[in-house]
DNA sequence: ATATAACTATACCGTTCTGTATATATTATA
DNA sequence: TATAATATATACAGAACGGTATAGTTATAT
């Protein structure tokens, strides 16, 4: 990937969480990232592929960092989904953390039809299904059921820290997470 | 107050939730309205007054109708948490709901200092604190831990309802409230 | 050395945005 | 019926928006 491809990405990553998406013009992309318009519209047809593909790089990103924090842990399939929301905590603590970005996308593209809000919806989704795997991984019983709650955690603490950052939300997710995971493996043996 | 007025908040709030608050400009809001910007500018003296009153309504009028339902209720206030989600999914799944705004809000104007997000950050403040209150008057020891808890599922459902209507996360949200107020009052005696 | 590709600079188009100015029409009240 | 308040109609200012056209610059590879 070109460089300059990348430096917008990464400039509309984060001008799109600490100013909103709606609120961030392309004339300010690229006068942040260094580059101009013609540029900018080389490599993104239009500003909605430029959100598309910033929503999507985002996911994979946390989803990569994810998956190599689970893989460099225990092997155990009942202490990956255990440590799942010690991650989380990390990765929302660190200093890096701006957002999830299909959280505040479906926020601001509310209808259904619009791409945008398609896909933050199908990455909502995928991330429920993640669990889901490592909660059958762990041979629970209600796998789907207990993947929905715990993303339901997660949403709302992400929710939380972008209202008030600093506000110790996740640590109570973490908490609660904990409470539903040891009674979900309880009720499965 | 004045019914254009009224009438001018009723369609900005319905607008700002199905197409987003920044893609609602106020030509469409009075042309909706059956009104014009003249009077618009009267009754409200920015766009940013608009969105304020829009916010304040909508979670003053949920805080009434919720008020009401709990005052319907059992006056037990130990009945009276236990059937908090009871009536939160009856909001959510009724079809006049439309999403939370200040979820949405705080969403659209992540900048800290943003009145908007400010007034955001309150009413969720707001809101935990009137669960923490419910939890304090059933004798629950960690009544402020356990308002914390029951927030994080509150929005975290909200958002995937607004992600995916008729999702049913709220079913399992209310599920789980059930298990952690369980045992927030077996902890408590 | 020259051709090719990548990038910059800048001006512009048409639209939409918030907000205002001006003038007119409607309505309620005294 | 006169007066005053309220609402409408419409045009416009000034800025920002997404996106394009044209021309010039730089680097690289043959």
């Amino acid at each position: 990937m070109s460089v300059l491809k990348d430096r917008i990405l990464v400039v509309a990553t984060d001008l799109f969480h600490t100013r909103g998406i709606n609120s961030t013009g392309v004339d300010t992309i690229v006068a942040v990232a260094g580059t101009t318009k013609m540029t900018l519209y080389k490599y993104f047809h239009t500003k909605e592929t430029l959100i598309l593909e910033v929503l999507q790089k985002s996911q994979s990103d946390f989803q990569n960092w994810l998956n190599d924090k689970l893989n460099a842990g225990s092997k155990k399939p009942a202490d990956k989904i255990q440590h799942l929301f010690d991650y989380v905590e990390e990765w929302v603590n660190s200093p890096a953390f701006i957002g999830v970005g299909f959280i505040k996308a479906s926020a601001e593209f509310p209808n259904e039809e619009n791409p945008i809000h398609q896909l933050s919806s199908q990455q909502s989704r995928e991330f429920r299904q993640f669990i889901g795997k490592l909660a059958n991984e762990a041979n629970i019983k209600d796998a789907d059921g207990l993947a929905l709650q715990l993303s339901l955690l997660f949403e709302g603490a992400v929710q939380a820290e972008q209202m008030k950052r600093g506000s110790g939300a996740i640590k109570y997710a973490k908490k609660t997470a904990k409470i539903l995971i040891d009674g979900a493996i309880k009720a499965s043996f």
